[in-house]
DNA sequence: GTGATCCTTTGATTTGCATCAATTCGGACG
DNA sequence: CGTCCGAATTGATGCAAATCAAAGGATCAC
């Protein structure tokens, strides 16, 4: 028995329950709202079918419980479909890197590609639900679809760049400036989503913030005190509203423009 | 008229010498030493001339030559042949961070698939020559060819795989742990290269090591001179003798495994 | 060969953030 | 409703690496 919730995807819910009603465990790419942000946005209507049939449902998973992790064998990459994703390396020593947060219709597993295990983990941050894509499958019909072929070119190429996007805030930016980056990313995929960009409700903790930003704790908790101070947020625990998204965008530009000078 | 330089790789000049005999600007994968590196690795033998019949033979970039910058508009994926390739990332301030180095055999511009134009800047770090995969035909034929399509998306999420490895570099590892790290990886790739694993000459100069790996150039001279009073490496310009690999490795390694014991 | 330019090294000083320490807040649960 | 435990905040201190400054070295053009 599969139960969903619609996590601030009011719209998304129906669509799955009316697919639950014809077919349990099969997913109805067609029936879905995220069609347009996930792999159906490739793929002709006719083609649809093809990907619905080897797209299979997967099951609910509580905050905090693993979808995969680094000894999991490498099979198949996953849709979220509500709520989100953490993805992060655990080092030998048990040091953990979060390498990425995902929201409703991203892919997860895309690193994992070249290897026979999961490069990394990828934990639930909320109650969230996902679709699951058996890789063998996946790449049989992107053979046969060169659209969905492209366009999985297109995400692999898109999750380098934001990687290389990360080891730049990483490597030349501050702390005030990886979180102002970071607050403006998540605005956008929010946006994407039709949900307000901004005025929404963090999936990941602090903790994670910094992990992901190579920050310690206490900085994340400093800088997100001092926006609130000059007035760029307003945040009580996860939820977050930002006031003054322009002035934001310059301290994200602040860095560059300085640079720029000399 | 192409010419052609050794660099290094004597092999492999005899063979790209029995090519142009051959065919001028068809590239021959059958003879180049890199085919179990590159490309040709992926696909049968039977299936090597529909690779070659889409591979352009490139010409010869001067040290410092760009091969394609932010501007151009995305064409093709370049396979290094001989010499290297730094690619980087130049913001509209003008502030450069380097995302990789590329040595030959290795596929160049797997980022800028998801865009119009590159998304970023490769230039020639010596003399170097590429061979040029036009990114239509290359889908094409990867639509064809299961085993090369496996290998396109093992070689993307390889790339990811590597850029979150730099990403947790950068944001937990000391200036010492880095450089460590990175005289490592080009030890192992050189070595796959069949050139010594232990006496090479870096491509790059100390200001990309500084950028790649979020550092000042001064303190990458610092450290290297640190390690050569320390014994590990003996280095003179861009010449490095790494004289105690282990203890290279356990630099790289100290850091997880302090975390470990608390 | 010689000057010009860029690259590298070395030293002195500054600083942004980590770390350590101590509350405070907030949700889970009996 | 109070108890408990992890999450978040705030303050004080220390340090690794940036920055500033200047001197060698290498490389190139002419």
């Amino acid at each position: 028995m599969i139960c969903i919730n619609s996590d601030g995807l009011p719209e998304m819910a129906q669509a799955i329950r009316f697919r639950q009603a014809t077919s349990p465990l099969k997913a109805s790419c067609q029936q879905c709202s995220l069609s347009n942000l996930c792999l159906p946005l490739a793929v002709q209507d006719n083609d649809l079918d093809s990907l619905e049939d080897i797209v299979q449902q997967g099951r609910m998973y509580d905050r905090g419980e693993h979808i995969f992790d680094q000894s999991t064998p490498f099979r198949s990459c996953f849709a979220v479909k509500s709520g989100s994703v953490k993805t992060s390396i655990i080092t030998e020593g048990g040091e953990e890197q979060v390498t990425g947060f995902f929201m409703p219709g991203e892919l997860v597993g895309l690193d994992s590609m070249s290897g026979e295990f999961y490069a990394c983990t990828a934990k639930a941050l909320e109650r969230t639900s996902v679709c699951e894509f058996p890789i063998e499958k996946l790449e049989e019909l992107t053979g046969k679809l060169p659209d969905l072929q492209h366009h999985m070119y297109r995400l692999m190429s898109q999750e380098i760049q934001n990687s290389h996007q990360l080891a730049m805030l990483l490597s030349k930016n501050t702390a005030e400036e990886r979180i102002a980056a970071l607050l403006l990313s998540l605005s956008s995929r929010f946006q994407r989503r039709r949900m307000s960009p901004t005025n929404f409700s963090l999936p990941m903790a602090r903790n994670d913030i910094a992990n992901f930003l190579g920050l310690a704790v206490e900085t994340v908790s400093r800088v997100f005190t001092r926006f609130q101070n000059q007035g760029l947020i307003r945040a009580r625990g996860r939820e977050v509203e930002l006031l003054d998204v322009e002035a934001l965008q310059l301290v994200t530009r602040e860095f560059s423009r300085q640079n720029c000078q000399h």
